[in-house]
RNA sequence: GGAGGGAUACCCAAGUCGGCUGAAGGGGACGGUUUGCUAAACCGUUAGUAGGGUCUAAGCUCUAGCGCGGGUUCGAAUCCCGCUCCCUCCGCCA
């Protein structure tokens, strides 16, 4: 959420922002109109009720006397009668304000590029190059289920399209894929590790900015009102909400697994096969809980550290900044590391970093304390997936294929698999 | 699922029949006095916050705020209605 203060002070910042964004600028002047309007309103009442509340105490003297207030009390209900007539105004307008603030998206970094599509994404860096295959490789969907490690069939019986079950070793995998990431950022990245609650409430969807443009996305909870969450950083992000915490206390570093659930809804016939797009994948997302002054920082630092783990798994990937158009509705600045996928011929996203600076935060009320007597300032949010499991495990099985369709096991899995170099038909 | 009990400031806790109670009393924390130093004692401070107005700003001022949302009333922590969360007991249960 941005902070009405700012647009009501550099309209121009949000419009040229939500222009960059390829959005329209309408609901901005809307804003600033129901605002004056609603400042207005709220003077007034509150005048009213500064009035009310003076004369009551006399009202209250005249009673202790046991003297008779007279006609004040009829003029006084006249008063009270207003001052209830403007709160049914205010309300209306504060929650017609809010409603448009909470649909605002964050205001783009100066450092990213401007544009109104991904076209104007920027590879920033790569690593690793992707395998020259002396064969015809397959793609994972094929390998999996050729090693009886993956069942998309069984899946679509059970739940329905795009779920997936992993037996055997592929389940082992998943699993190794899992630790060895948590393992990598606790022990060496310095996290610490959480386990949250997979299902979350309204207000932490609107925390971290899912809700309200974002509903459709989500898989709705019938009866309890709770969404299956979409990343673990909702459930993560809203640990601090409504909390001031202490400046000597940040930077807090968390990693959490947990399975995503995404309802896919308008990605109806893209990625229909294997495990790159499924209603519900498992993901070990990294968050953070920075002071303003170092959140760019910070950002660079998480980029780094989902990269680690591409590294040790030795697959190879490109990182691309995302413009403007499509940093996405909370965030200032974003990286996507991508990983190279034979079967796509390209690199797939495997990770989204961002910076959100205050914007989750301001929703969330989640603030810091910069030192003692100091007023509370709202912290910065950031997180990325450490990353997803599923396109990893997708990733693994295509990059290290071998001619007669096992797949050999990066050396930095083997110790989660007991040992095994190689998995292969059975 | 059944039966009770609770939610007040950093923590515990009082709030009488609605009106100088935005909140008694403790504890803690902070500041001070005393002291060779510590302890003790004594004195003082301890609403944080959000929003509005004014202002270059500091400041000044107003409003809200006793779990949340409504209602009654000139006036609500206090009365009425709805909700949420927590606790105890019983039942069921991985």
């Amino acid at each position: 959420m941005l902070d009405l203060k700012l647009i009501r002070n550099n309209p121009d910042l949000v419009r040229e922002s939500l222009i960059n964004r390829g959005e329209d600028a309408a609901p901005l002047d809307e804003l600033l109109t129901l605002d004056e309007k609603h400042r207005k309103v709220l003077a007034e009442v509150e005048e009213l009720r500064s009035r009310r509340n003076k004369v009551s105490q006399e009202i209250a003297q005249y009673k202790r006397k046991g003297q008779d207030p007279g006609d004040i009390l009829e003029q006084m209900r006249d008063v009270s009668d207003r001052i209830k007539e403007l709160d049914g105004e205010i309300r209306e307008l504060g929650d017609q304000i809010n409603a448009l603030l909470l649909r605002m998206p964050n205001i783009p970094h100066s450092s990213i590029p401007v544009g109104p599509t991904e076209a104007e994404n920027v590879e920033v860096r790569r690593w690793g190059s992707p395998r020259k295959f002396d064969f015809e490789p397959k793609p994972h969907w094929d390998l999996g289920v050729y090693l009886g490690i993956l069942d998309f069939e069984r899946a679509g019986k059970v739940t329905g399209a795009r779920f997936a079950f992993l037996k055997g070793l592929g389940a082992k995998l998943e699993r190794a894929v899992i630790n060895f990431m948590l393992d990598l950022h606790t022990r060496e990245h310095g996290y610490t590790e959480i386990f949250p609650p997979f299902m979350a409430n309204e207000t932490s969807m609107i925390g971290t900015g899912q809700l309200p443009k974002f509903g459709e996305d989500m898989f709705k909870c019938e009866g309890s009102g709770y969404y299956l969450i979409p990343t673990a950083e909702v459930p993560v992000t809203n640990y601090h909400r409504d909390e001031i915490l202490e400046g000597d206390a940040l930077p807090l570093h968390y990693v959490a697994y947990s399975a995503c659930f995404r309802a896919e809804a308008g990605a109806h016939g893209r990625d229909t096969r294997g495990l790159i797009r499924q209603h519900q994948f498992n993901k070990v997302e990294l968050v953070k809980f920075v002071k303003p002054e170092n959140s760019y920082d910070e950002l660079e630092k998480l980029v780094g550290d989902a990269e680690t783990v591409l590294q040790r798994l030795g697959l190879p990937y490109r990182v691309v900044m995302m413009c403007t158009g499509d940093v996405g509705f909370a965030a200032a600045k974003k990286y996507d590391p991508e990983v190279w996928m034979p079967s796509y011929d390209r690199y797939v996203e495997i990770s989204s970093c961002s910076n959100f600076e205050d914007f989750q935060a301001r929703r969330a009320n989640i603030r810091f304390r910069p030192g003692p007597g100091e007023k509370p300032e709202f912290v910065h949010t950031l997180n990325g997936s450490g990353v997803a499991a599923g396109r990893t495990v997708a990733a693994i099985l295509e990059n290290y294929q071998l001619p007669d369709g096992s797949v050999e096991i990066p050396a930095a899995l083997r110790p989660y698999m007991g040992g095994l170099d190689r998995i292969m038909k059975r």
